[in-house]
DNA sequence: TAAAAATACTCCATAGGTATTTTAT
DNA sequence: ATAAAATACCTATGGAGTATTTTTA
């Protein structure tokens, strides 16, 4: 069982059409119908019942095609989480501190930082605090 | 991203250990990493923390693990669909009848698949024998 | 006869294996 | 020095394409 398969079957199950199916899955019509041969193979049941020009799912092919939906919607989250997850640690971090508690809180932070986001690189500005202020202001410090 | 990749993943987040991994996975440990550096290439973001003599998962490592399990849960629930679905009599059965027994027979015999299977659609075809004989060439009925 | 799906074959991309190197303890 | 992961390289399976045949309406 493939995660292709499981497109397959929905796009065919939207369609009832083979030929389109393959046309919107960007497949030829002989692939797409061996990869489902192969899927119904595996599970051992028709998914399809192909009938004069029209095809049919099977009673079991409808909760088939529905579960496959659900899974490739779960995959799909998968891939919102890495997405979701590249913004907020990947980008570049500049932030401020001021001279007088820098050196309390840098050793414990950076170590941090580095483990909870090691791709996202650091800038830090050590100035006093009305100059800080005023950076965050302007943007060019981001809020931690 | 394969669901073979998701199941490396998971297995990997369970033994923190790339060769016990391989090994759980029948695979070989190369062919691990390279599953799993492809599919974090993918998905542009870091899974596993390769420390020291232990691996870790990244923050969005954890995430994208525990959503992998559950894309394999919903998979697999499509192989006990198609099982539980095997044995149980709900295909949709087509059959002929010639007209003149029909009368006689069809009372009898519909309720009682009506009680043996009761999540079966019935299509009954009532025509002269030699038109059924055809049918049943072509497969469009089944032999009872 | 025309349409749609199935089959036959060919090819290539890639998943996976073996051997080796790198890295860190 | 050891153990584990990364890298390099090779092989083979099977996914996908083209061409063709089968089927049925």
């Amino acid at each position: 069982m493939t995660l292709t398969e499981l497109q397959y079957i929905v796009v065919v199950a939207q369609e009832r059409h083979f030929g389109r199916a393959a046309e919107r899955a960007f497949v030829t019509q002989p692939a797409l119908s061996l990869a489902i041969k192969k899927l119904e193979n595996e599970l051992g049941t028709m998914i399809f019942e192909r009938r004069q020009s029209r095809i049919e799912l099977t009673p079991l092919g409808e909760q088939i095609v529905h579960q496959a939906q659900r899974v490739l919607e779960e995959a799909e989250h998968i891939k919102l989480i890495a997405a979701k997850g590249k913004d907020q640690l990947n980008g570049l971090l500049r932030f401020g501190v001021i001279a007088t508690v820098g050196p309390y809180i840098l050793p414990d932070l950076i170590p941090t930082l580095h483990k909870h986001a090691p791709a996202m690189p650091l800038e830090i500005e050590e100035s006093l605090t009305a100059n800080l202020t005023a950076m965050l202001k302007n943007g060019k410090l981001g809020k931690v």
